[in-house]
DNA sequence: TTTCTTGATATGTGATCACAGTAGAGAGGC
DNA sequence: GCCTCTCTACTGTGATCACATATCAAGAAA
């Protein structure tokens, strides 16, 4: 069989499908008013359409580094993983190029950036600037309740860490960060460094799992200590304190990528 | 006449369609071989598609202003307005949202975001944030051919100012800035200033056009005097006085709003 | 007169097809 | 054997159609 075909690159955790997808295949139904007013007091929130679940999935796994830097990506690839026609992976593709995430060939096809140290570099030094920029003013509007939320989620990551779940331990990595940047008020800076993220998440991954190669798992909650420290710079209300202890933990990832590569 | 069709919101001002669009229209041509390869010689790196030029189309009426805050905006008609298909403009659209330049609203339309206190205080720190960084950084590379282009780019500014003709002066502006700011040597820096620029392209537009109703047309290059103190810093080499410099010449624009909304 | 309902129109989203360009494998010539 | 050429499968892009929903207007009921 000369077929060339990858196998799915990334197989969907949960339905991507929504309602309206299967309408294609399905009969047509007459009361279709009756049935969409349901699923509006259902979920009245989450008005999804199935790109922006395509989007959010391939999202999280830029973040979490389930994909490869360099790995390319085919819009047919991906609509077979998700079973879905290619039409919301192209949107979603084009998202998520827009925020840098992905890299748009010249060649028309679309990769995960590739990890050169200058683009490390380059992340790093922005991602102090913003990143150190939101926690100063997140600094001032502390609240018991952030507070209280930061702790909770650092005690989830330290649990993911020892338990050696690098998926888990991104996820609550990223939960203890972004309930921090949240608390700055800033729209413009949260959508700058959840652009960030989505680029420099394939790379964290190579890090966290060098660390966790290098280390037993006891001492895997080690970044821990960079999280409760920025909560008691923040209880003390100390905002250079809060600054310094971020960086710090902004550097330790990549300075794990710097030493060795 | 009971149709509600507004009129096309936006002409283009040069044809948007390339070659691959009037396939659908055109003969079958055999010797396309031929061809392609002849026009790949003469435009060996503008390879765009048809929705990279709707998309820098939107993105310059963006940062010129030529689109109001609140202005909601249809795919259909700006499709028609563009003379394609809806599919170029879906994806330019996209792009744009995700890059927060246009707000897609929870029913699915799309508009150019209302200007409102909180979205000016907040840009303006974040500019004043990121673009001040890469003026500082740009400062470290400072070369004789930067300062003879920024130098280029202040006259061309003034002259456009003095003329009056606003889409000029402020693609002028433009031009000066990312002069300086691609000196910074930063990619990600640039991508997220540029972001901000179209996010913050439709009030400018009303600040300078503020400017020019309350100044006689041989003040209205004064903002020239921000940039001129910005050149004359980097020349010094001071990298304070150049962040200075540009912090009030992005104030200036700011103030402008500030003090009548 | 006011309010709810009911149509029609319009608009975004998804699926499918058509086509140009590319890359890779295999056949042919040197 | 190595290089070149050609052919085929594949991929991204654009066009078009189908459909659910939102919007708005006019009409009916109170």
């Amino acid at each position: 069989m000369p077929s060339r075909r990858k196998p799915a690159a990334l197989p969907p955790r949960a339905p991507i499908k929504g309602d309206m997808a299967q309408r294609a295949a399905g009969k047509a139904q007459r009361d279709t008013d009756r049935i969409s007013a349901m699923r509006r007091a259902v979920a009245p929130v989450a008005r999804d359409t199935v790109q922006d679940r395509v989007y959010a999935e391939l999202g999280d796994a830029l973040i979490c580094g389930r994909l490869q830097p360099g790995q390319p990506l085919t819009i047919r690839d991906l609509a077979a993983a998700f079973d879905t026609s290619v039409m919301p992976v192209r949107e979603a593709l084009r998202r998520l190029i827009a925020e840098k995430a992905l890299e748009g060939l010249p060649q028309r096809s679309v990769r995960v950036p590739a990890m050169t140290a200058d683009r490390l570099h380059d992340l790093r030094r922005t991602r102090l600037l913003v990143e150190g920029h939101a926690a100063e003013l997140a600094a001032a509007h502390v609240t018991p309740a952030l507070l209280a939320a930061l702790a909770a989620a650092d005690a989830a990551y330290i649990a993911a860490a020892e338990a050696g779940d690098a998926d888990a331990e991104l996820l609550c990595n990223q939960r203890f960060h972004f309930t921090l940047y949240e608390a700055c008020g800033s729209p413009s800076l949260l959508a700058i460094i959840r652009s960030l993220w989505l680029q420099s998440g394939p790379y964290i991954r190579t890090a966290v799992e060098r660390h966790s190669d290098r280390h037993a798992p006891s001492q895997r909650g080690m970044r821990g200590g960079f999280h409760s420290k920025i909560v008691s710079a923040l209880r003390k209300g100390d905002v250079a304190a809060v600054r310094r202890a971020l960086e710090a933990d902004l550097s330790w990832a990549f300075d794990l990528l710097d030493s060795r590569h």
